[in-house]
DNA sequence: TTAGGGTTAGCC
DNA sequence: GGCTAACCCTAA
C-alpha cells in the first residue's frame, strides 16, 4: 500500500482519539463562548491545552482551530490586565498578534483585519483606562491605534482621557466587553466554521437521545459546520456526486497510471457491495442524500487514490519535513491559559500546574500553503477513507497521517511580574528543579538575553501553520519541529503589584517537574525595545513563512518576582517538541531584575547532555551532574535580570534608541540561542546536512534567525563541541 | 545562499 | 581588558 497508508497505520490510537477529543472540545469551547459561558470556555480550553501536549494526529485544520482558540482565549481574558499570554503583552495585545497570524494564514480581507484589530486596540485602551492604567493605555494608543481619519476622534478622546487621568467617561461606559467578545467570536466564525466534531457525529448516529441532529452550537452556521465536519472525519457526505468522483478518479488515475476505468471500478465495487454490504460504508455515506446511487465504494476508491496522492505529497515533503518523525506526532497548541496574579485566577494557574509531565507534543510543523490545494483534495478524499477505516478498526485518520499538525502553540503559562517598578523576579524554581530536562538554552549565558528569547519563543509558537479553511491540512509538520512554545501561547501570570505576588506563589510551588522551558529573556537594555518590535515582526514573519509551525511547545512558566518574596514562583515552560518525545525545557523564569541584580534562580533543565561550559548561564540548562552548582549557579541566577519588566518602562528608551545607528544603521541585539533552537539546528543538520542553512531554517520554527545565524550558531556549536 | 573573517555586545 | 557568542559584511 502507499506510504501514506503505512503512515496512517502508524498513528497510535491515542493520536487518533486525541484528535477526536481535540475537535470535540474545540467545538464545545466555541459553543460555550457563543453562549457567553466563559467559565466553560476556560474549562474547555484547559482541556484542549492539556490534550495537545499529548500525541495528537495533526490533521488538517487543527492549527486553524488552535489559532481560533488562542485568539478567543486572549479575547476572553482581555479585560484582565494582570494576565499575560506573552510577556509583556496584555491579553489583547497578544490577541492582536494572534489575529495577525490568523490573517496571514487565512487570507482575511485587509479591511476586516483592520477593523478587528482596531476594535481590539480600542477595547484594550478602554480596559486600561477603566483600570487606571493610563501609562499602558497611552502606550497602546501610540503604538497601535490606527491613524486613520475616522479614528482620529476616538484617538483624541482617548488622549484626552489619558492626559486627564480619567478612568470614567461615557464612552467607556458605553462599550460592553461582553459585546466585544461576541463581536470577536463572530469574526472567528465568519472566518472559520468549525465543523461538527466526529465524536458528536458518531454520538448522533448511535441514536443517543441527548444529541440533537443539530450541532451543539446555536450558530446559524452550524449546518454548514456539520457537513464540513462530516467531510473531515470521514463521512463522505454525499457532497460528492458521482460525476465529481468520476472526475477526480480520472485525474488521479491518469496521474498514477491506473488503467482501470471508473466504470469498471464502479461495477466491480457494486458487485462487491452486493456481496457484502459494509455497514461502515453505509455509515459513511448514508448521512447525506444522494441523487444518484452513489457507490458506497466510491469513497474507498477515492480514498485509496487519495492516499496515494497524499502519500506522494507526504513523501515529497517528507524529506523536508519529516513528518513521520516521531516528534511530529502532535502539535501542541498553546492556547490559553493566561496567568494571573490575582487569587481569583487560581483556577487558571491550576491548569498550568497540573500540567502533565510529559508533554510531548510534537509540534507539527506546518506545511506551506502552496500545497494547500492539493491537500484539500486529499483531505476531502481522506475523509472518506477515514470512515471506512474507522469501521474497519484501523486508524481513522486518513488525513495526513504522517503529518502531525503542528500545533503551534504549546501552552505556556507564565507568571510575569509586571511591576511598574521593574521589580526583579526571581525564579525560584531552580532549586526545585525537576529532573526533566528542560531545555534551556544552553547558550544563553546572560540573563538579560532571556527576555529576548522569551519573545522569540512566543513567536515561534505562533508558527502554527494554518493552511486553509478548507481544512486541508496545511501543516507540514516537520517532525523535527518541536512545537515551539510560543506560539504557543504562553500564559503568564504577571504580578504587578507586590501585593499580588504572594498569590502568585500559590501555583508555582506545585509546579510539575517536567517542563523546563526556558523562555529566553530579553535584555533590558534599550535595545530591547527595538528588539521587541523586531522580534515581534520576526516572529510573525516566521509564522508566515512557516505557517505550519506547530506550535510548538507549550511553555509554562512560573516566575518569581523577587527573592524576597520567594514565594517561589518558578517559571516553567514546557516545550513540547514532538509528539512523542517532547522535550521540556524549563527556562529560567523570567528574571526580572531591577537594575540591581537580584538573585534569581532559574531553573533550566536541559535535555541536552551537552556541556555548556561556555554557554551562558541563563538558560544554561542545568545539568544535574554539571559542575555548575553552588557559586556558579548563584552567579547564573544573579544574571537573570528582569528585562521583561514593564514594557512601558522601556518605551522611552526605545524611542531613544530606535533611531540608533549601529553597525548597520541599527544596533543589533544579541539573541542567545536556546537549547530548543540548538536542537532544531542539530536535527536540521542531521537531516539536511551542514550548509543547507536556509533549508533548515525553513524547516523549523525558528524565529528571528537567518540562515547565516544558523550557520554561525553551528560554527559556534562545533567550536564548543556541542555537536 | 553559503563560507569565512571581522565586529559587537556583554560578562567576568 | 579579555573572552566569547552572536552578529555583520562580503566574496564567491
Amino acid at each position: 500500500m502507499s506510504a501514506s497508508a503505512s503512515k496512517v497505520s502508524s498513528l497510535s490510537d491515542e493520536q487518533i482519539i486525541n484528535r477526536w477529543g481535540f475537535d470535540y472540545y474545540v467545538f464545545k469551547a466555541l459553543s460555550a463562548f457563543r453562549d457567553a459561558d466563559y467559565t466553560a470556555f476556560t474549562h474547555f480550553t484547559s482541556i484542549i491545552e492539556n490534550l495537545v501536549v499529548r500525541p495528537v494526529d495533526g490533521h488538517s485544520d487543527m492549527i486553524v482551530k488552535l489559532r481560533c482558540m488562542q485568539f478567543l482565549s486572549r479575547i476572553n481574558n482581555g479585560d484582565k490586565l494582570d494576565l499575560t499570554f506573552e510577556e509583556p503583552k496584555t491579553p489583547l495585545e497578544s490577541a492582536v498578534s494572534v489575529l495577525e497570524s490568523i490573517c496571514r494564514d487565512m487570507s482575511v480581507p485587509p479591511r476586516e483585519q483592520e477593523r478587528v484589530k482596531q476594535a481590539i486596540i480600542e477595547t484594550l485602551i478602554m480596559v486600561c483606562l477603566r483600570s487606571g492604567e493610563f501609562t499602558r493605555a497611552e502606550e497602546v494608543l501610540l503604538r497601535h491605534f490606527s491613524d486613520a481619519e475616522d479614528s482620529a476622534g476616538k484617538k483624541k478622546l482617548f488622549e484626552s482621557l489619558i492626559r486627564r487621568r480619567r478612568s470614567s467617561h461615557s464612552v467607556l461606559q458605553l462599550s460592553s466587553y461582553a459585546d466585544f467578545k461576541q463581536d470577536m467570536l463572530d469574526f472567528i466564525e465568519r472566518l472559520y466554521r468549525v465543523p461538527e466534531p466526529f465524536l458528536l457525529q458518531m454520538l448522533k448516529r448511535s441514536g443517543h437521545p441527548g444529541v440533537s441532529s443539530e450541532p451543539v452550537t446555536s450558530s446559524s452556521q452550524d449546518r454548514q459546520k456539520t457537513s464540513a465536519a462530516a467531510e473531515h472525519h470521514g463521512s463522505v457526505c454525499a457532497c460528492l456526486s458521482l460525476h465529481s468522483l468520476r472526475q477526480v478518479y480520472g485525474v488521479l488515475s491518469e496521474r498514477y497510471g491506473v488503467s482501470v476505468s471508473f466504470t469498471q471500478l464502479q461495477q466491480e465495487l457494486e458487485e462487491e457491495q452486493e456481496q457484502e454490504e459494509s455497514p461502515e460504508l453505509h455509515l459513511a455515506l448514508s448521512e447525506t442524500p444522494r441523487e444518484q446511487p452513489e457507490p458506497p465504494y466510491a469513497g474507498m476508491t477515492i480514498s485509496r487514490l487519495v492516499q496515494e496522492d497524499d502519500s506522494q505529497l507526504s513523501t515529497a515533503e517528507e524529506e523536508e519535513t519529516q513528518i513521520s518523525s516521531p516528534h511530529s506526532e502532535c502539535s501542541p497548541a498553546q492556547i490559553c491559559t493566561p496567568a494571573r496574579h490575582t487569587q481569583k485566577h487560581n483556577r487558571i494557574i491550576l491548569s498550568s500546574d497540573v500540567e502533565p509531565e510529559d508533554h510531548a507534543t510534537s509540534p507539527p510543523s506546518s506545511r506551506r500553503s502552496s500545497r494547500h490545494k492539493q491537500q484539500q483534495k486529499s483531505d476531502h478524499s481522506e475523509s472518506k477513507c477515514v470512515m471506512v477505516e474507522d469501521d474497519g478498526g484501523s486508524s481513522a485518520q486518513v488525513c495526513s497521517p504522517a503529518r502531525p499538525s503542528s500545533s503551534s502553540s504549546s501552552p505556556a503559562v507564565r507568571r510575569s511580574a509586571r511591576d511598574t517598578q521593574r521589580q526583579s523576579r526571581i525564579v525560584l524554581s531552580s532549586d526545585v528543579e525537576p529532573e526533566d530536562h528542560a531545555t534551556s538554552p544552553p547558550s544563553s549565558r546572560r540573563s538579560s538575553r532571556h527576555k529576548q528569547q522569551q519573545k522569540s519563543v512566543h513567536s515561534e509558537s505562533k508558527c502554527v501553520m494554518v493552511e486553509d479553511d478548507g481544512g486541508s491540512s496545511a501543516q507540514v509538520c516537520s517532525p523535527a519541529r518541536p512545537s515551539s512554545s510560543s506560539s504557543s501561547p504562553a500564559v503568564r501570570r504577571s504580578a504587578r503589584d507586590t501585593q499580588r505576588q504572594s498569590r502568585i506563589v500559590l501555583s508555582s510551588d506545585v509546579e510539575p517537574e517536567d517542563h523546563a522551558t526556558s523562555p529566553p529573556s530579553s535584555r533590558r537594555s534599550s535595545r530591547h525595545k527595538q528588539q521587541q518590535k523586531s522580534d515581534h515582526s520576526a516572529g510573525e514573519s516566521a509564522l508566515v513563512s512557516s505557517p505550519a509551525h506547530p506550535s510548538s511547545p507549550a511553555s509554562v512558566r512560573r516566575s518569581d518576582r523577587d527573592t524576597q518574596n520567594q514565594s517561589s514562583e518558578s517559571e516553567c515552560v514546557m516545550e513540547v517538541e514532538d509528539g512523542g518525545s517532547c522535550v521540556q525545557h524549563s527556562t529560567p523564569a523570567r528574571p526580572s531584575a531591577t537594575d540591581t541584580q537580584r538573585h534569581n534562580r532559574s531553573v533550566t533543565v536541559s535535555s541536552e547532555s551537552e556541556d555548556h561550559k561556555s554557554s551562558p548561564a541563563t538558560q544554561t540548562p542545568r545539568r544535574r551532574s554539571s559542575p555548575s552548582s553552588g557559586g556558579a549557579h548563584k552567579r547564573r541566577r544573579a544574571r537573570w535580570q528582569d528585562v521583561s519588566g514593564t514594557h512601558e518602562n522601556w518605551s522611552d528608551e526605545e524611542s531613544l534608541f530606535s533611531a540608533t545607528s549601529g553597525r548597520s544603521s541599527k544596533k543589533y541585539s544579541r539573541k542567545m540561542w536556546t537549547v530548543q533552537e540548538s536542537e532544531w539546528l542539530k536535527e536540521g543538520v542531521r537531516r539536511f546536512g551542514a550548509g543547507h542553512w536556509e533549508k533548515i531554517r525553513s524547516s523549523f520554527p525558528f524565529t528571528g534567525r537567518t540562515a547565516v545565524n544558523l550557520k554561525d550558531r553551528w560554527r559556534t556549536m562545533l567550536k564548543l563541541r556541542l555537536v
